[in-house]
DNA sequence: ATGACGGTGCTCCACCGA
């Protein structure tokens, strides 16, 4: 089974891209994220065609996240628990029933934070809190389980092409590192390093200043694996040559293959 | 030092993202 999750920035602006993609590796399960746009306006057809069942939480304008998968969704949960207030559209669980048990799924578009004097900062740690809480429960189930998406963290200074330039930005203050490694602690994988020592591994490169082009690029999208779905690990690839195809995303897409049958 | 790029929508600017 492979899973896979990438922020399309527009799933609009992106249909094609994500088409030829999914055409190309063909994954089990993949995670969007930045769909930007309401639930009724997401291309959900063109996805059932390629053989997924889909569901979307989207709004407007913004954020909007969407699940996709071969085997039926169960138990689709739209939304993070914790804080009723939060009218974000950022956070997807499912269940999907594989031979001898579940895989367990959450599709997460965790916030920015910038600027990190406003309100902005508190709500990133507060859904980081939030995310952390959600683990912490779902990990009692001792239930193969994959965190996928755009966590707008860069773990350490290797995930940057130039730390020095993330320096009190949101995504690599030393008070977010900490929330993300309170969460890997919990016991979690992150998949990308269990399988790679390889430097400049990176998932986003700013559209500005040539950061493609100088491969100037941030590793901020994960996929974090229960023990039981670590187990099962075999390969993590990053398909960076979306990148460089017209009008691309910002982030590109990353997977794990994991040895359970689909 | 700033903006750069690219997306959205109450669109010809403002706001958001990373």
């Amino acid at each position: 089974m492979r899973i896979a999750t990438w922020n399309v920035n527009s799933i609009r602006q992106r249909l094609d891209h994500a088409v030829r993609w999914l055409g190309e590796t063909r994954p089990d399960i993949v995670c969007i994220q930045e769909i930007k746009c309401q639930t009724e306006a997401f291309p959900k057809e063109a996805f059932e065609q390629l053989g997924y069942n889909v569901t979307v939480h989207g709004q407007k304008g913004f954020n909007g996240v969407a699940l996709l998968s071969r085997l039926p969704l169960e138990d689709v949960t739209h939304g993070l628990a914790g804080d009723d207030g939060d009218v974000q559209a950022r956070f997807i669980e499912a269940v999907v029933s594989v031979k001898g048990g579940v895989v367990r799924v959450a599709c997460l578009y965790l916030p920015n934070g910038n600027p990190v004097d406003t309100e902005k900062y508190p709500y990133k740690l507060g859904f980081m809190e939030r995310l952390e809480a959600f683990a912490a429960d779902r990990l009692k189930l001792e239930e193969p389980l994959i965190l996928a998406g755009d966590f707008n963290v860069i773990p350490e200074a290797r995930d940057a092409a130039d730390p020095s330039a993330w320096v009190g930005d949101a995504l690599f203050l030393p008070r977010t590192r900490s929330a993300f490694r309170s969460l890997t602690h919990l016991g979690l994988t992150d998949a990308l390093r269990a399988t790679s020592d390889a430097g400049r591994l990176y998932t986003f490169w700013d559209y500005q200043a040539g950061a493609w082009q100088r491969d100037m690029g941030i590793r901020i999208d994960h996929l974090l694996l229960s023990p039981q779905a670590a187990d099962k690990l075999i390969a993590t690839g990053i398909d960076k040559h979306v990148r460089a195809w017209e009008k691309p995303s910002d982030h590109v897409p990353i997977w794990a293959d994991l040895a359970i049958a689909a």
